[in-house]
DNA sequence: GATCTTCATTAACCTGTGATAGGTCTGCAC
DNA sequence: GTGCAGACCTATCACAGGTTAATGAAGATC
């Protein structure tokens, strides 16, 4: 079994997301209201669950450090990995709206996460307008993360669908704060990659071969790096732009 | 060009969705909020553009009657369409959390959408809390519709996918009280099927027949109807759960 | 009623991707 | 050390699904 731990509140003074160029400030009056509500941190080891399919929701939690990953299974066991979840993410929002997941999370690398209860998300809409505002936000904000990515799995070829993975996922953890140098952590395996992109586990590999041949990327270690980030978009025909600044809970 | 016409409201008090068992009621004075807010019908002939991607949001609508589809291209043409969207769905919600538009939406037949002001959305916050919740649902629940979806274009087979997308749509589209007997209108054409479901049209005429010749779909002159909805479901590995009642703008 | 368009359909052929089966390398438990 | 497991890589073969092209039916349009 996976080991889960709920820590005492890391306090949100302290956030080391929040002064990442990426994310909102707020004011400090909703800053407060946050990190009152905020349970404690739950730490999750690589490979464990966060959230299992099926069962009803309980907390809501902001990812703080690590990778995890959203993803829906069929009954025989053929996985779609809907979304890579990043520090700052929301998990849990859109079970938290409706009844119950429908989807599970798991952590990719260890991860922590802030932890809110069910009645903060009621509480945020009665008393703080700007927020809810904001987790709406980050709600359409997700939505559009897997418009993006159904547009890839449908319609995209694998060379441009892995090509336009990579752009992706470089972006965001630039965003996050995890570019060092010109490289940033890559922790799925090409199995995980093969199922973000509805491709086999072999296909997959061959088409990195190929993307790594022609020089577009290189990864290797749990680690990518993008030579010429022009050219791997117009392989990937991808012209997605950067993200605004996102509000943070 | 297609017409596009703009009405004087049509009174909210005899909506014609929110009677039907799919939608919440909502107390009075939300919707007289909502009645007040609306600034009028817009008119879109089939075929026409409601949202154009690319384009600033300026408008948020509530598809009163008729069909639409949400969709995204590819710089060569290729389309993926994200979601089918049946009366009492929300149209440019997410264009107007972010920016703008990063989607089209497209009429499917001659549709009337009630519209809203860019300034509705943040009133909605601050004078009326729990409509703010209804908003974030209805951003999750979205999402929870694409997230089926990838997971039908990136790990179901051709039959599976078209058997899962008939269920879907036989089941939204009688919670939207369009079932008539045991048929729903469907006027969505196969080249529409094809792009929702990432197959090519030949295919997707190839796998309708299978599917016909099975027994398990009726599919003609616009009008869909399922002889055993349990075996359909089988073929699809499609379980989903049928949507709680749903908030209504 | 001649001409266009759109949509559905089918056939013939081809290819991108999947399936299977193997291999190597690394890290870790004992 | 030895054994084992997980991740990555390669080769070969098979097939689901793509591509191209042609046809017919049903409406529009003139």
């Amino acid at each position: 079994m996976r080991a889960a731990t709920l820590d005492p509140p890391f306090p949100c003074t302290h956030c080391p997301l929040r002064p990442l160029p990426g994310f909102i400030d707020g004011s400090a009056e909703e800053r407060t209201f946050i990190a009152r509500r905020k349970l404690g941190q739950l730490h999750v080891v690589a490979g464990g669950t966060i959230l299992p399919e099926g069962q009803p929701a309980q907390y809501m939690f902001t990812l703080l450090s690590g990778w995890a990953f959203r993803y829906k299974t069929l009954s025989d066991g053929r996985r779609q990995i809907m979304n890579v979840l990043l520090p700052g993410d929301l998990v849990g929002l859109q079970s938290h709206m409706l009844d119950s997941h429908r989807h599970s999370v798991e952590a990719l690398t260890d991860v922590s996460l802030c932890t809110f209860g069910r009645e903060t998300v009621w509480a945020i809409y009665k008393s703080h307008p700007p927020l809810g505002f904001a987790l709406t936000w980050l709600a359409a904000h997700e939505e559009r993360l897997v418009d993006d990515a159904i547009l890839s799995v449908g319609r995209r070829s694998a060379v441009e669908r892995i090509a336009a993975l990579m752009v992706h996922i470089f972006k965001r953890a630039e965003a996050a704060g995890l570019k060092q140098g010109d490289a940033i952590p890559f922790p799925l395996t090409q199995e995980h990659v093969a199922d973000a992109l509805g491709l086999s586990i072999v296909h997959t590999n061959r088409t990195i071969q190929h993307l790594r041949r022609a020089g577009l990327i290189r990864l290797a270690d749990g680690t990518l790096s993008i030579g010429d980030l022009r050219a791997l978009r117009r392989v990937a025909l991808y012209w997605e732009q950067p993200a605004e600044p996102r509000p943070l809970f």
